[in-house]
Parts: structure tokens; sequence; C-alpha cells
RNA sequence: GGCCCCAUGGUCAAGCGGUUAAGACACCACCCUUUCACGGUGGUAUCAUGGGUUCGAAUCCCGUUGGGGUCACCA
């Protein structure tokens, strides 16, 4: 078979030298060590907790030791291609500062762009012309139909499906019957002609897995698709060779098709990155538990972290918690240390899947949020309200000198420890709601309205917001005497039949008078930060 | 189903042949407190299973079971 002819048919033109690609993309100037890592997302404009969970390892990994992170669209399917989601994505990433140093949208050093894979074809089609000089690839005719047809029949004789061997006919036309074939306008595909055997296994080092056993692939793959496009496996092998990647961290799906790459790698004469293959992030679903699927899990989309109002460092610090076990530690004993210095590994990364855990993002938001100054909650608070709250929460920023207020007295900044109840940005809001209108009454008072009346105009008629804390509870006390109740836990706790209740009981009056909730910090500094006038209103509308 | 990966409490996990099997989250109890979602103290709870190897196994080997992934002209 004259290959050489059949090429030129196949992929009729002129195609530089493959050696002109070499020179084209050089080898990186790097220092010894420096890791090339890359993002390599299809263009769905979606993005979730585990594409961030794989960003952050591939930014420490290639960052910490004086690399490149770089951003390249895998476009080669255009079923998969939604507008602006290059945007969407970078944005996403942005927010929780994954930072690129060149790339798909980037800018950056431009010796190895193109990054977007269309426009990167005709490299592909050199290569793929190349082979089929070679032999080592070649046309294949068979329809969808006779594809399908042919992985049922191996399914009922319980064989290995695919194109390989025996089964990939196309791999044994004739040279008239290949003509023929073209001559007729068939469609066609180009496949890898697989020199393997999966009888033959080998030992291959992940960097994640560490040593695993990888058979020899012998499926004729695909590796340019009839409309001229590669496929992904094709396009990993050249793209992740002329960008010069040194270490693919992917997810573990990718680990089956590993033989593949291998193959491919090893018959363009390529030498390959080292590769790690990472845990998905799981979902409890019912009893069981599955990989997070864009389809069925909105929830983890990024946006919504975003939407909630999660802190991103926070986000950030649980992505490390669950990538690196020792992470946790470290940043105990280092809570002032920048999160750059923690000395990220590959190989301290799980290899088992791990569950999303909500509660432990909470705990850990709770406490990033508590390290803020009120200044720096303001903005956060603010930033995320004019984003995502369309309610009249927006006018809560308008009195910044009271919204400090809040925020001090909330987060009990200038006390003896700092509080940690704000989780997220939206739920902050709502924590802080009754500073600026009563909120709707979650608690029934536990007294009858009498005893309620009368505590309540008892309090009124000593009020003054000039009081301190001091002077504040002592007046507290006296209505809780003059009304049945005892001023002192003491007293009460040792003779609980002599009283209506204690002074526990009447300041929960006061404060649900006040803001409509069972919970909430120092009540006579609410009041303060309320004034006088809308104290009283407050309280008076209870009578 | 074939192949590959994985297996320590409810969750994330430390552990690399000898430990009272860390720690964090969650949960429970008590304490502090004018309430509390803050804080403090304590507690419940884990080596999937059966065989080996060894003086000794969570740790090494094999089988079983369970979970996950993958078997496209998708990535």
């Amino acid at each position: 078979m004259n290959y050489k002819a059949l090429a030129e048919r196949l992929l009729p033109g002129e195609y530089p030298e493959l050696s002109y690609y070499e020179t084209l993309y050089p080898p990186r100037d790097l220092e010894k060590g420096a890791e090339v890592t890359r993002l390599a997302p299809s263009p769905t404009g979606f993005i979730h907790l585990g594409n961030l969970f794989a960003a952050i390892a591939n930014e420490r990994i290639a960052h910490q030791s004086g690399g490149i992170l770089y951003l390249r669209i895998e476009d080669t399917d255009l079923k998969r291609k939604v507008d602006g989601a290059v945007e969407a994505v970078k944005n996403a990433l942005r927010y929780f500062d994954i930072k690129f140093d060149e790339g798909a949208e980037i800018g950056g050093d431009e010796t190895y762009a193109p990054w977007y894979q269309r426009q990167r074809a005709e490299i592909y089609r050199a290569f793929v012309k190349h082979l089929i000089e070679e032999g080592r690839a070649y046309p294949c005719f068979c329809t969808e139909e006779e594809l399908s047809a042919l992985r049922e029949e191996q399914t009922a004789k319980k064989e290995i499906t695919g194109y390989y061997g025996k089964y990939a006919k196309c791999r044994n036309l004739t040279e008239e019957e290949i003509y023929k074939n073209l001559d007729e306008g068939k469609p066609f595909v180009i496949r890898l002609k697989s020199m393997g055997n999966p009888e033959n296994k080998h030992k291959f080092h992940d960097e994640i897995k560490g040593d695993i056993t990888v058979i020899e692939n012998d499926q004729d793959v695909v590796i340019l698709k009839s409309d001229g496009i590669p496929t992904y496996h094709f396009a990993h092998a050249i793209d992740d060779h002329f960008m010069r990647t040194t270490l693919v961290i992917r997810g573990e799906e990718w680990l089956a098709s590993l033989p593949i790459h291998i193959e491919l790698f090893e018959t363009l004469g390529f030498e390959r990155p080292r590769y790690g293959h990472n845990c998905s992030l799981m979902k409890q679903d019912g009893s069981s538990r599955r990989k997070l699927s864009k389809r069925k899990d909105p929830e983890l989309s990024l946006e919504f972290y975003r939407k909630e109002g999660y802190f991103a460092r926070a986000v950030k610090v649980y992505m490390l918690t669950l990538l690196n076990s020792n992470f946790e530690e470290w940043y105990r004993k280092n809570p002032e240390a920048p999160l750059e210095s923690f000395k990220f590994s590959a190989g301290k990364m799980s290899k088992s899947g791990t569950l999303f855990d909500l509660d432990k993002l909470n705990d850990i938001s709770k406490d990033e949020l508590s390290k803020l100054s009120a200044e720096e909650m303001f903005d956060f608070l603010k930033t995320w309200a004019d984003e995502y709250d369309t309610d009249a929460q927006k006018g809560y920023f308008a009195d910044r000198e009271k919204m400090l207020k809040v925020l001090t007295l909330c987060m009990g900044i200038g006390g003896k420890k700092r509080r940690k109840d704000f989780t997220t940005a939206s739920q902050a809001m709502k924590f802080i709601q009754f500073f600026f209108e009563r909120t709707p009454q979650e608690d029934e008072y536990r007294v009858d309205g009498a005893t309620k009346r009368a505590v309540l105009t008892a309090f009124l008629k000593t009020f003054d917001p000039a009081d301190d804390g001091q002077t504040w509870f002592a007046k507290v006390k006296e209505a809780a005497a003059a009304n049945g109740f005892a001023p002192e836990m003491k007293d009460y706790k040792a003779n609980p039949e002599a009283y209506k209740g204690s002074v526990a009981d009447v300041a929960e009056i006061l404060r649900i008078a006040t803001t409509g909730r069972a919970n909430t910090p120092d009540l006579c500094t609410i009041q303060q930060i309320l004034g006088e006038k809308e104290t009283r209103a407050r309280l008076e509308a209870q009578l």
C-alpha cells in the first residue's frame, strides 16, 4: 500500500515538517523542578466544585514550583459549546483566587497559543497525516449503525466491546476498497492502528494513586473525527506535548483511557507528562454516593456558593483541607501565614472519593469570617448584597456608621473572644435584620399577655439609653422583682417555686419585644444602637 | 459483565509491623451566660470480611464483600 499517496488523498495539501512545530513550540525555559500544569475545561459554561477542587491542586503545584498554570479550552465538540462559557469559567476561578499565567482570554506569553483547540486544527492534521504516511493510522468508513451493531454483537458474545483486532474491519481494507469508498464520497474518520496487546500489563506511577497497573491499549481509537477535528485523546497528546505540560492532574475518570494516551504519546514519539488522577468529589445520594454531576447537582455549582454569599477564602480553605490532609493541622499552627506558604503535595491527595460536607464548610466559613474587621465585613456584605440581594436589605448599608456598630457587636469585636455566628453573607443579612426592622416574631412569648405588658411597662418607665450595661441590667432586675420574677439567678435556682420565673425570663420578654427574636447579641447594646425613639416605639407596640 | 481504582467513627481523616487507634466537623451531656447560633469541659462512635506471613497486623500478601470509575466520531 502506498501510504504516502493515501495520506495525500485523505488530508490533501502542504503541511509543515513536524520538526517545525518543535521549534515553534520550544521547551519552556524554566527552573529545574518547575511544573507546567493546566486546566482544560470544555466550554459548557458550567463549573462546579469539582473543577475548583482540581483547579486549586493544579494552581498550587504550578506556582509553588515556580512553574506555569495555563487555561486551555477543549472545544473539539461543538455540542458542548455555550456562549460566554470561557468568561464564566474565568470569572468563577478569579473569584476563588486562581490565577492563570497564560491561556484562553488570559493573555500572557503567546508562545504556546492558540489555546482553543479548534484553532489548532492544522497541527493535529499534520500529525495525523504523518501517522497515515507511516502506516500507523488509517481511514475507517464504518457507519454509526455498523458500529453499534458491532457493539451489540460483542456484548452478546460477552467479548470486549470496541474497534480492535479482528473487529477492526477497516484496518484491513485493500487499497482498492479504500479508494472506492473515497470515490463514492463516503465520510470517514481516522483511526490509530494500535500495536498493543492487553495481555501485557505494565506498572505505571501515578502521582496521586501511586503505582498502578495499566494494560496495553489495543483499541483502534478514532483520532480524527469526520469533521476533521481530533478527539480528546489525540488533542491531549499533541497539546500537552507542545504546550510543554509536565504534570497532568485530572479526574480519575480518565484513568480508563490512560492506555490510549500512553500509546499515543509513544506512537508520536513524544515524552509524556507525568499524571496524577485525583478522586472525584462525591455526593451522598440516598444510601449510596456518587460523583457530583452537573445535571443532578446544581446546588454544587460555583455559582451557588456565590449566590449564598460564601466567603471565597473559606471555600478555598475547605478545598485545601480536602485536597491535602495535612493542611488543616498546618493552618491551625500557622493561622496568619498566607495560604500559598503551605507546601502542597500531590502525593498527599486522597486516593478515595471524598464526600462533600457542607457542615464542615460552614464551620470553616464562620472561622474565616470571624477574622474580618467590621469594615471588611461591611464591604463583603455590601458587595454581595449589591449583586445578589434584591430585597430592601440594600438600604441597610445606607447608614454606614450604624452598620459598623451592628457588625462590631455581632462579631464580638472588642470583646475577649470573637463570635462566630456568620456563615455566609445571606445568613449574616438575616442575622442582623432585626436591627433595621423588627423581624416577624419567630418565638412566642412564654408568658401570658398581662405579665408581658406589666414587664414592658415597668421597664419603659426606667429606660434610659444612656445607661451602661450594669445600670441597664439593674433596671431589668427591678422590673423582674416588681413582677414576681427572681432578680437573682441563684435565688431562683434555689427556690424555683417561689417565683414566676427568673431575670432570664424577663430579659427574654424584652428581647422578643425589641427584636422579635429569642436569640440575639447583648440586648442593652442593641437598644443603644436602635436609639431611644426606635426602642420605645418597638416596646410600646407590644403593649 | 470485562478491566481499573478504592476501603480506619455519620463525614474529612492521622497512622507506613509494637500507639490507651491522633485531630477536625457533626451529634450528645454538662458548665458559663440576661438569651444564643459564641466559648469551655467531657462523652458516644472507626480499622468491611475470611484466610495467611509474623513473636506481634489497621499497617504486608491472597480471596471475598462493598463502593466508585470506565467501556463514543463526549470531554
